[in-house]
DNA sequence: CAACTTATCGACCAGGGTGGTCAATTTGCT
DNA sequence: AGCAAATTGACCACCCTGGTCGATAAGTTG
């Protein structure tokens, strides 16, 4: 990547990642196309090939850039003093939902890019910071948690799989639905029910996986 | 489709329906190659033409095709006497497997096929097909299940959902955790641990959601 | 204003893949 | 042998690819 790349405006910045993120999630490195990205972004081929200046090495700035907001607006804003698993899943949900919102694609673009590490050769840094980001993630919703409030008669290991795929399970029906209700951009839509939707489930499961 | 097709071995029509399947489903109507679809067959391209006259009918074929595998290899099969939830979920499932070791990506592209049953434009005979089908696909947790053995706490239907999304959210992992394992094919592949696991979980939840 | 740098663009390139055709060949059957 | 059905891959016109580059446009400096 150029260094005009950074000189130019954050909003312009943001539209072409994004879009970016976009196509190589739908596609994949090969399928996806730079005159595709340029056009949706709203800027000419030229102007793509001169903030960066191959398809490569946008690939490997948004791995980057990827990295740093999964870092920046996800991991490092995590409020590890929360001990309660509900509260803390609650939490971070709601981070995700924050991430979302700006950079709608960037951390299932980090999911995909994580997935075809070995194809994608990363840098020898790259890979470090890997190692330590995967160390991370596994943490999210198990370091300081306190999990003796769990019942008894299920091992601990068994409920926290069974919650995390229920809540996985439920995130994944959500966006089906939001897809076939053709939310393009969720913009200007009012997601609060969703949330109060949620959050209910998430008593829900509690009254079950917690000792009464 | 010409009346060709149906005349040759039936081990090869399916190895060609069946890559067909996996190509549409992964790359979409648009992407899809028929070059490769050929070569992934191990047959001509000249042949396929010479099958099917033109992509879009190979496409048409293959929606017919999942909507009849569907019909005849799982809905029929569902014994409704089975009352109880989880034996129910056992079973389906158990289906499901069967069903993808003879055509590993059908159920996958006729779900592919109905999210885009807008663009592709179905025959009206197909739409009445859709409407009836998308009614016992409903139905298959449903029908004929005795509700009364859930724990009265919770709505019945909160806890249907729960159980149903903690089970896809499990599925979706063990299918992530095998693609990782390049299991490309599962032939030859010893699935009873999995079974097992899978089990063992359906009793977990079982002592969750239902009475004491 | 001129002079100069930086930003932006889209026509253009060679290369490769597309759905589809077809003459030539192989296969199977009587 | 003789005929019909099955199979093939070279070939077609077309489109899209990643990437280049000369022509502008915009911005900045004197």
């Amino acid at each position: 990547m150029s260094e005009a790349f950074e000189r130019i405006p954050l909003e312009k910045q943001e539209r072409i990642v994004n879009t970016a993120f976009v196509e190589f999630c739908e596609k994949g490195y090969e399928q996806a196309s730079t005159n595709h990205i340029a056009k949706e972004a709203g800027i000419g081929k030229g102007t793509l090939f001169y903030y960066f200046n191959t398809k490569q090495s946008l690939f490997h700035y948004l791995i980057e850039k990827a990295f740093t907001i999964a870092q920046e607006e996800y991991l490092n804003k995590i409020n590890f003093e929360t001990k309660d698993f509900f509260e803390r899943i609650k939490q971070t949900t709601e981070l995700k939902w924050e991430v979302y919102e700006r950079y709608p694609y960037a951390l299932k673009f980090l999911a995909f890019a994580m997935m075809h590490a070995e194809e994608t050769d990363l840098s020898d840094e790259l890979s470090v910071k890997r190692k330590e980001a995967e160390a991370k993630w596994a943490g999210v919703l198990t370091q300081n948690i306190d999990f003796s409030k769990f019942r008894e008669d299920i091992p601990k290991e068994t409920a926290f799989n069974l919650i995390r795929w229920t809540v996985e399970g439920y995130r994944q029906e959500l966006e089906a639905r939001m897809k076939q209700l053709q939310f393009e951009t969720m913009e200007n839509q009012d997601l609060r029910p969703y949330y109060e939707e949620f959050y209910g489930y998430l008593e829900t499961l509690k009254t079950i996986y917690y000792n009464e």
